[in-house]
DNA sequence: TGAATAGTGTCTATAAGACAATATCCC
DNA sequence: GGGATATTGTCTTATAGACACTATTCA
């Protein structure tokens, strides 16, 4: 990577110097992070987007996202946001892409690195009401397995969310991700409470996914895969026979 | 900065101190790309590696890489690095991930975007023959599968080369992301010439999963992949029967 | 008791791994 | 012919999909 600049430089502390100079003769891109907030719900995703205030793009919705501290790691960044923006803290988060297009933002060039979180809808919900500038839209996949491009925002209400910027590719390449990691990873778990019911955790597969997927191979395979153990208690409130919780363990048998 | 965006002009708080932000008000970070150029001869993963001429990391070796232009397009900057620093052109690219720790450059704040570059092997020696301060080095992977870590880097008569910064851990991430695509992603042929046996791709698909695959499911997967054509030609000069080359195909019947 | 979903057992089709047999080159 | 690898065919095993059947809750 990186060197500032081809030059001499016989003293560690001309070297310093130098590299100060160079940082301020240019000038840098802003860097930025966007984070898509993920739950699933309903036999979908949502996802958190603010209304945005100002131009450009006034109006529209985008991701929660900010600027990069000088002395702040990428995932301290990602951490503010989602707890400014969101009033979220401690989820699973994962780097995503890193979008640099030069006319990206219209204002000055803008490189965003883009990271996903994963949370349970109760908890997402608690933190975000969804009224106001701040809302929980469903995301609409219009492509199947792994082709990609972008998604659709819906609101509660069924009126279509204008996307600012590329989020709506941000928002694409983040399903494209999720649908490749799926079935070898485990992030079905983090979208879903500590506790869940097999079928629980199928509906948020076909979400991700976005078509369904069968019920006895699904069922073989997490049991199969260790990585769920029953906890013994039911689901109650339910007007059928109870299906039994589960949880996520890391260490099987642990 | 530059470019004054004509017609636009700040009509909120938030704008104007974005606005303002962006300008110079904030020190922003410097932002690179770093290449790793990889192939595959000899049942291992090979790459291009520079040595360091000045501080900090002087005489270790690094990664090709380079600033990213206020204008350019992270894409044009990693081509660009490429053409200057190995001499390669029009190969296979894509984005890896981005490294942003605030201390893994010692002199400021550097934002590296990495990418990876797969070419063949015949390519890039003639492109980069291996002496002086470019060398093609040898990866060592030292963990299985998708575990995850750094790499070692060997030069051809067996001596271990030093890495700068961060980049035995680009390194390794670049192996765990192949590895995790290699079975979905027709990344394999981008390490081989236009022809190529099937034992041949079967050697690249086992210098990068670091172990033997089976060879019969995986003829039998290839050849059901519909990716290969059978060119009718074999291969020539080697003292054995001679297998059949073929070539990669997008478009299956095309 | 009936509706609805949970959970179990079994059969079949498909893909992977193992392995034997034959083919084709160079020496 | 002998050595070496390519290529084909068959058998076994593991897994996914399909489907029938039983279990358990509430209305």
């Amino acid at each position: 990577m990186s060197q500032p600049k081809k030059r001499r430089r016989p003293e560690s502390e001309e070297e310093r110097f130098l590299a100060a100079y160079d940082s301020a003769e240019f000038p840098h891109p802003s860097v930025a992070v966007d984070v898509v907030l993920l739950t699933a719900a309903e036999s979908s995703l949502h996802t958190v987007l603010l209304r945005r205030d100002g131009h450009p793009h006034r109006g529209k919705w985008a991701l929660p996202g900010g600027f990069v501290g000088m002395r702040e790691s990428l995932e301290e960044a990602v951490d503010r946001v989602l707890a400014a923006k969101a009033g979220i803290e401690g989820v699973f988060t994962e780097q995503l892409f890193t979008f640099g297009a030069p006319d990206r933002d219209p204002r000055t060039r803008v490189i965003s690195v883009a990271y996903y979180a994963l949370v349970d809808h109760g908890r997402l919900t608690a933190a975000c009401p969804g009224n106001g500038d701040v809302r929980v839209a469903r995301l609409d996949v219009p492509w199947p397995g792994l082709e990609g491009g972008g998604v659709l925002a819906t609101d509660r209400d069924g009126a279509s969310l204008s996307l600012a910027f590329d989020h709506d590719v941000i928002l694409g390449t983040t399903v494209k991700r999720l649908r490749g990691k799926l079935d070898y990873a485990p992030i079905g778990f983090e979208l879903l409470p500590q506790r869940f019911t097999l079928r629980q955790l199928q509906a948020v597969h076909e979400a991700v996914l976005g078509r369904t997927v069968n019920k006895d191979s699904f069922r073989r395979r997490m049991l199969a895969s260790g990585l769920v153990v029953a906890t013994g208690k039911r689901e109650e409130g339910v007007l059928h026979r109870p299906a039994e919780l589960f949880r996520f363990t890391r260490s099987p048998r642990a």
